[in-house]
RNA sequence: GGAGGGGUGCCCGAGUGGUUAAAGGGAGCAGACUGUAAAUCUGCCGGCGAUGCCUACAAAGGUUCAAAUCCUUUCCCCUCCA
């Protein structure tokens, strides 16, 4: 493909490029001497759930990949190993090689749900960091100065703030940077959060007589709140190994604002209909529900297939847009030990069904009106039903359960 | 080793003896509305068959008619000096 078409479609979505003239240089000279580009991305080996934040550097790992580079995935046991000596956090605890190597197996079956596996190489950095003497670990930090560390953002407001810094912490960018060296690096991936440490081996390489990496970091995605950062730990993300129909939801669900976003990063639509989309947006006649569901779909038929987006879509016409059942309800077992005649009292009814966490909520949900039995809806308390098999409660729009006398 | 600051509900954060199941915000949930599980508005947001009872403000004791608030001990976190 012609230099000027590959860098177009590297250059799509990227927040930084350092540089452009760089990287088309590397480009023009890896064809001229028919070998690929190493790309390089750095993974902590911390238990891997990968999810549509993550996929945004994936994506352009393999668009690099479908030009005939070669991707190399970094893991990082080594600093995994060692675990943060400061135990700051307690989660941060330190992983044994097994488990190490478990992570890492992880990572390769869930990368594959973007990356081509075959042409992936997975490295480990501990193969050249615990091979270090100490007198080459000096060599390296000496290529640093605490002036061009404390440039790094948090470090420089922490060091102002007067909160600590451990000097251990300043090694995990050179081992970072170390890594670039170690495998020579073409470029480097990662997302706008590691420009520092990406740059620090862009320096590194220099100092070793090497070419420097171009570094290229991917915005980071915002999750479903619209705000912050898709992170599993705030419960705003869309997993790559989601359900189809959840998936789907979780799209709908989110602020119409970030449609666009999502288009760019996570789809390959083409950049003219990206600008229409967004010409779309910005009328104010414009519904943009339509985009969503498109969307939506999309991702589904990327993590899944064709068939499952299409189910997925009619299922939120149905239960959504028609307010229907949908096709597969959880059942839950009552004991018919537990009834009184065959009646039970509503509270305990709606909290067997699992779908609240207490009595009190049930009854939380049945005064707010958001309890419908068997298509009637309840709103008091003081009542007893007869529970009937394949009964179907139904909590708010999304929650249901279908009752099983046992 | 010394000096000081702090640990409050899912999270942030107020509260320094009583009317505090604990302000406020966020998250979450529900209802209304709608263009969708968007936006907006309103309500809920420890447990218990419940106009009351129980459990809760790092842990354990204590003072008091009454404690998140006062005292003692313990554990943990942070900052500064050495």
């Amino acid at each position: 493909m012609e230099i000027n078409e590959q860098l177009k479609i590297l250059k799509r979505g990227v927040s930084d490029l350092i540089s452009e003239e760089e990287l088309k240089e590397k480009l023009i000279k890896a064809e001229k001497e028919g070998r690929p580009l190493k790309v390089k991305l750095g993974l902590d080996p911390t238990a891997p759930d990968i999810h549509l934040g993550h996929t945004v550097v994936l994506r352009k790992l393999k668009q690099f990949q479908d030009l005939g580079h070669q991707v190399y995935l970094i893991i990082g046991d080594f600093t995994g190993m060692i675990g943060d000596p400061t135990g700051k956090s307690e989660t941060r605890k330190q992983l044994t090689e097994a488990e190490v190597k478990e992570n890492a197996l992880t990572y390769q079956e869930q990368f594959s749900k973007v990356l081509d596996r075959d042409k992936t190489k997975l490295v480990y950095n501990s193969d050249w960091l615990s091979e270090m003497k100490f007198s080459q670990v000096l060599e390296l930090s000496a290529q640093y100065t605490v002036a061009r560390m404390l440039e790094r953002d948090d470090f420089s407001k922490r060091y102002q703030a007067g909160k600590p810094i451990g000097i251990h912490e300043f090694f995990y960018p050179l081992m970072q940077g170390y890594d670039s060296v170690a495998i020579e690096a073409d470029v480097e991936l990662g997302g706008t959060d590691q420009r520092f440490n990406l740059l620090v081996g862009r320096n590194l390489q220099k100092e070793y007589g090497q070419d420097s990496q171009v570094i290229i970091t991917m915005p980071l995605l915002e999750g479903l709140d619209g705000v912050n950062k898709m992170s599993k730990s705030l419960d705003n993300y869309i997993g790559v190994y989601d359900k189809p129909a959840d998936m789907y939801g979780k799209v709908m669900s989110m602020p119409d604002e970030l449609i666009a976003r999502y288009y760019e990063l996570l789809t390959d639509i083409s950049l003219e209909k990206l600008k229409e989309i967004k010409a779309k947006l910005a009328r104010d006649d414009f519904n943009p529900m339509q985009l969503k569901k498109e969307l939506a779909a999309e991702l589904v038929r990327e993590y899944h297939d064709q068939a499952a987006a299409e189910y997925a879509a009619q299922e939120f016409e149905n239960v959504f847009s028609q307010g229907n059942l949908p096709d597969d309800i959880p059942e839950v077992e009552i004991e018919r030990s537990e009834l009184d005649e065959g009646e039970l009292w509503i509270v305990k009814i709606v909290a067997a069904t699992g779908l609240v966490d207490s009595n009190s909520e049930a009854r939380r949900m049945i005064k707010q009106g958001a309890v419908t039995i068997d298509g009637q809806k309840y709103d008091k308390i003081n009542l007893d039903l007869e529970v009937k098999d394949g009964m179907i409660v139904k909590i708010g729009k999304r929650r249901f359960a279908q009752i099983k006398l046992k």
